[in-house]
DNA sequence: CACCGTCAAGTCGCA
DNA sequence: TGCGACTTGACGGTG
């Protein structure tokens, strides 16, 4: 059981997303561009081993404008050589990749054009997928796409033009339940049909459910379109944020719950995929949490513990009770509870004192006087902001907690 | 350096 | 029929 991320690590300044306007498109800006997106792949994936991290969703953005029509360039053998030594990376470290084309992918639209583009941007990633040599077991996930007032015929229409894929991409394609037009069900007829696997956002479904109400009766009439040849189930996890629109994504996964729907599904053995805003820092959170054996707590409470402190003291003397008691669950619940909670401006003073205090030794005289004036104006904010750049220059350990990040 | 409009792209609801 | 919302991070121009 693997489980991963979507394609911007927040733990690490590698980015797959680096890209350009359409009107400033040039060979040379093109090949940079890309060239710059492979080598960080390559650190993302080796930071995501480091972390215990074994799947992970490709950016669509690693090839900037790689479907559109301006962008005639082979980069497949431009840069074959890196690309290859990425897929040799994967398959050694028993790494699952993914791609996700975006909304604007829409494989039933009575549009011809649209279909057409659609089946371009589906190639470009099968395209990508191969270049790298990876086997059928990394998908392209999309959704089944609008209803036009006719869903059925729309579903027909979907079944319709999977057909004009290439033969690899058919192997690679999958697709989603949508948060509003096709659910579980209207998904599972598509696959049951035309023999593609389904993956089941359980989000997607709590808005727009059908089915049992048990979601281990989905999970398991989901898990028979998954074929040897496609490796285990894919799932998309994420909780609902509140007090924002319904759907839309939470900041960081809850522990709790998380644990709760992978106690009921754990037994299918699935790989599944948070969708989350906090990214690889709620993918190892959930990956402790279910190995806890793995981990060294205390690795855990260094990342969090300014960012506990300054939300609430009293949360953290009980992270740090958690900490003495080898408690990695109640150490992430604790700290769920922390990221909830706003910043209050008396303890974040108090934290920024505390690390300039840890962090003397690290700082010039001159800094510390800089950070000092501004705590003591209050402008914390920028106190915050020029520690940061502080802190990334001089190489600082503050830099490998996620003080910065939350 | 902080801020903000724009972006390659499609669908749907509403006027 | 046409426009804004949807969603999203990064670019690129501005002050």
């Amino acid at each position: 059981m693997k489980i991963g991320y979507a394609c911007i690590p927040l733990g690490v300044k590698y980015s797959t997303n680096r890209r350009f306007l359409l009107k400033n498109f040039s060979e040379d800006r093109f090949l940079d561009t890309t060239m710059a997106n492979l080598l960080d792949l390559k650190k993302i994936l080796k930071y995501n081993i480091e972390n215990g991290i074994y799947l992970f969703r490709i950016s669509s953005d690693i090839i900037p404008l790689g479907s559109h029509n301006i962008n005639d360039l082979q980069w497949y053998s431009l840069f074959k050589d890196i690309l290859k030594d990425i897929g040799n990376y994967i398959k050694t470290n028993n790494i699952r990749v993914t791609m996700h084309p975006g909304q604007y992918t829409v494989l039933n639209s009575p549009n011809p054009e649209v279909v057409k583009k659609s089946i371009k941007d589906i190639e470009y990633h099968c395209t990508f997928l191969d270049s790298i040599n990876a086997d059928y077991k990394s998908k392209i996930i999309i959704h089944v796409g609008g209803i036009y007032n006719d869903k059925y015929e729309a579903m027909d229409r979907f079944k319709l033009n999977f057909k004009l894929l290439s033969e690899s991409a058919k192997k690679r394609l999958i697709i989603e339940n949508d948060e509003k037009s096709y659910s579980i069900s209207d998904v599972l007829n598509i696959g049951e049909s035309i023999a593609i696997p389904v993956v089941f956002d359980n989000l997607h479904h709590s808005l727009n459910p059908s089915l049992s109400p048990n979601i281990k009766d989905i999970l398991h009439r989901v898990s028979k379109t998954w074929g040897t040849k496609d490796g285990p189930m894919k799932l998309h996890y994420s909780d609902m944020a509140h007090n924002k629109k319904p759907g839309a994504h939470s900041n960081f996964v809850n522990t709790s719950n998380f644990l709760e729907f992978y106690n009921e599904v754990s037994s299918l053995l699935p790989d599944i995929m948070l969708e989350v805003k906090d990214k690889d820092l709620s993918a190892i959170k959930c990956i402790d949490c279910v190995t806890p054996h793995n981990v060294d707590i205390n690795n855990i409470w260094d990342k969090y513990k300014f960012t506990v402190l300054e939300r609430s003291q009293s949360l953290y003397d009980k992270c740090y009770n958690a900490l003495k008691s080898n408690d990695v669950f109640g150490l992430y619940k604790e700290i769920d509870k922390a990221l909830s909670m706003p910043i209050k401006l008396e303890y974040q003073i108090h934290t920024l004192k505390y690390i300039l205090h840890a962090f003397e030794d690290n700082l010039l005289p001159k800094e510390q006087n800089r950070l000092l004036s501004l705590i003591n104006k209050n402008e914390i904010s920028k106190a915050k902001g020029l520690l940061n750049r502080i802190s990334t220059k001089n190489n600082l350990n503050l830099t490998n907690t996620y003080f910065f990040i939350y």
